[in-house]
DNA sequence: CAGAATCCAGGAAGATACTG
DNA sequence: CAGTATCTTCCTGGATTCTG
């Protein structure tokens, strides 16, 4: 009976979802995706400079997501040397860049809760 | 030139996070809560009217979910009646309004992910 | 109707050590 | 420098059962 409600399911990667936000957030949710991408605004980085931008991440979790990411077609690799002294570029793809309004609109919104945070136990209605 | 990473913590409902990003994500992120606060988008909703409009969600995760989400002030709760068949209503506080800027970006981005990218069935979905 | 209590599974994140 | 391998911990989500 979902009269007013989709009950289509999503795809995406060979996983299903309930709705196109779901895809999302398993795209770029979680701990630090968003932070990664985040930092890779302002054009490529290597993994030792991302890992400088991210306090309390560890190689393992970075390289994780990283290849995460890549997989999702969010972020490209281009690794630049052939012997020990390696040299790696992670850049956002045009996919990745698609994501980039979005992540405008959540920066600034965790600003803002960020810098009006206190006693937010209060709540009020929001009026319609 | 790493000028543009910031070091510092921000802190949030007794909590640390690197950035304002994380504390966004850590408020809305996990596979769920978006989709609740979209749902609340057109007015409160009573629990069951939720339960239909997640396809998959068992009441103890909705109930957990939205325990979280009236903790952290982004949704209120408001109970009707004393006796057994209860009525209870869930609405968007302002702080909760506050997201939904952030919240059109991403779902603007999953249905574009989702019709770009995806493996899906068709959408028929009323107009909100 | 709207949940709470309990237990469980899986995945994400983290620590540590090692390598091309 | 840029990872990988392995193990462990923790947290999210889920199933089942029960109650005001």
């Amino acid at each position: 009976m979902k009269t007013e409600c989709q009950s289509e399911y999503f795809g995406f990667s060979g996983k299903t979802y309930p709705c196109p936000l779901s895809v999302a957030m398993d795209l770029v949710g979680g701990k630090w995706k968003a932070v990664i991408l985040y930092h890779l605004q302002g054009g490529a980085k290597r993994f030792g400079e991302l890992h400088e931008c991210l306090p309390g991440i560890t190689e393992t979790i970075l390289s994780r997501l990283l290849k995460q990411l890549e997989h999702d077609g969010l972020v490209s690799r281009q690794v630049f040397g052939i012997k020990p002294p390696l040299k790696t570029e992670y850049a956002l793809t045009v996919f990745g860049g698609s994501f980039l309004p979005a992540l405008a609109a959540l920066t600034d919104w965790g600003n803002q809760v960020v810098t009006e945070r206190g006693s937010l136990s209060v709540q009020t209605r929001r009026a319609l």
